[in-house]
DNA sequence: AAGTGTGAAGTCTTTCACAGCT
DNA sequence: AGCTGTGAAAGACTTCACACTT
């Protein structure tokens, strides 16, 4: 029940659990156990249950939980009522993905700035209404269109530059997906997103496999 | 030293010292201590030093580490001597950032095809001599090149349908970008990425910031 | 009978602290 | 003196197991 001290994978499961609720809800479910969740998710149903005990009660016993009030209270706990304005700095090819990424818009992010330094970029239009602008532009852009989250996807090297200016601009939160530890000041939230980190696990899992069927690498 | 019981955390943490001591060594560093790695990452250093000595011994008491060796050390056991092919499947913005997307192969990681069903792509020329073909040449092209890694680009509603195309096709890892959670079998591994859960668990802790300052969300 | 909510137990991961080498 | 390698302690997270409610 108290909320400030949640584990992390905590959270990242709630986010699941709010995908699984949308998708049962279609479906016409209206009651929902925490086992049918844990269930399509491959996980245990105490690990649902406890995880939700840490915001409330939001189940009946011996019934479950209400489909559509579960889904509310996720909703509340993730902070997903309130919308949330990011910012891209670096429109390079993953930086034109992520402006193009409809998944988050529906999750309650909207772009509201793209930003690089290459002239040959600047000016370039993108969907919705947005141009790629220069990044000397960044901070009167933050302030104006009230931008909360900036998306590093920049090379490492300059990373560390843009995320101090957004900070210094405004922003509380980070996404990071250069390769690069980043130092930021109390007060300031990030995620990191690397992957080749990513690759690398996998295929360390992928040796080791071959490890245990006893054949050599 | 049985790396067949290492942490998950661990994997990644040498992925990130690998790239350390690239720089590192770029710099000239020739000895490094497993604090300078730890204060470069804002970890401890006796995580540097447990996370090793699941491998081996790879310094001298009192010294400190060749950077050289270690790096090696960390390569060999990420399993980086070897390259590894991967194929994407689903060539929407993400699947054409990531073909695009140079780090991979710095890290040994190298494209060799290109899946989507859309008429409209299918044949399109891509970087690197790459065509993207329709999803039925999928299992002869992954045993003709050798591929060993399936990146799903694809929307959740496919996504496991592909994945046990690729499996029954030869493939060994799979890189999930889908926001569904994929059954695979034995022998396989996957690795799940999901920029959408990342955006509201940082929103999660910005919301918590807020709430320590005592100021109403 | 069925399914939640939760202390307590268990497991996994990090950190400490120090013996032991250079 | 300085820094590694590692058992042992601490901490974080998951799972169990059962009292409790419908």
């Amino acid at each position: 029940m108290d909320s400030q001290n949640v584990p992390k994978p905590t959270v990242k499961r709630l986010a699941m659990y709010h995908r699984c609720l949308e998708s049962m809800i279609r479906n016409g479910r209206t009651n929902v156990s925490s086992k049918d969740i844990a269930d399509l998710l491959g996980i245990k149903s105490s690990q649902v249950r406890k995880d939700l005990s840490y915001f409330g009660e939001f189940g009946k016993r011996g019934v479950g939980y209400s489909a559509d009030r579960l889904l509310e209270g996720v909703s509340q706990i993730l902070g997903m009522r309130k919308n949330w304005n990011f910012c891209i700095v670096g429109m390079g090819n993953l930086g034109m993905a992520l402006a193009n990424y409809a998944g988050l818009e529906k999750s309650g992010f909207f772009v509201r700035a793209l930003f690089d330094n290459n002239p040959s970029k600047i000016g370039l239009p993108m969907p919705g209404e947005l141009t790629i602008e220069p990044v000397n532009r960044l901070k009167r852009l933050v302030h104006e269109r009230e931008i909360s989250i900036g998306v590093i996807a920049v090379p490492g090297e300059v990373a560390q530059e843009i995320v101090d200016l957004l900070i210094a601009s405004g922003v509380r939160g980070i996404i990071n997906f250069a390769p690069v530890r980043l130092s930021i000041p109390e007060g300031v939230s990030i995620e990191d997103i690397d992957i080749s980190v990513t690759f690398r696990s996998l295929a360390f899992s992928m040796s080791l496999d071959q490890v245990r069927q006893g054949k050599r690498i």
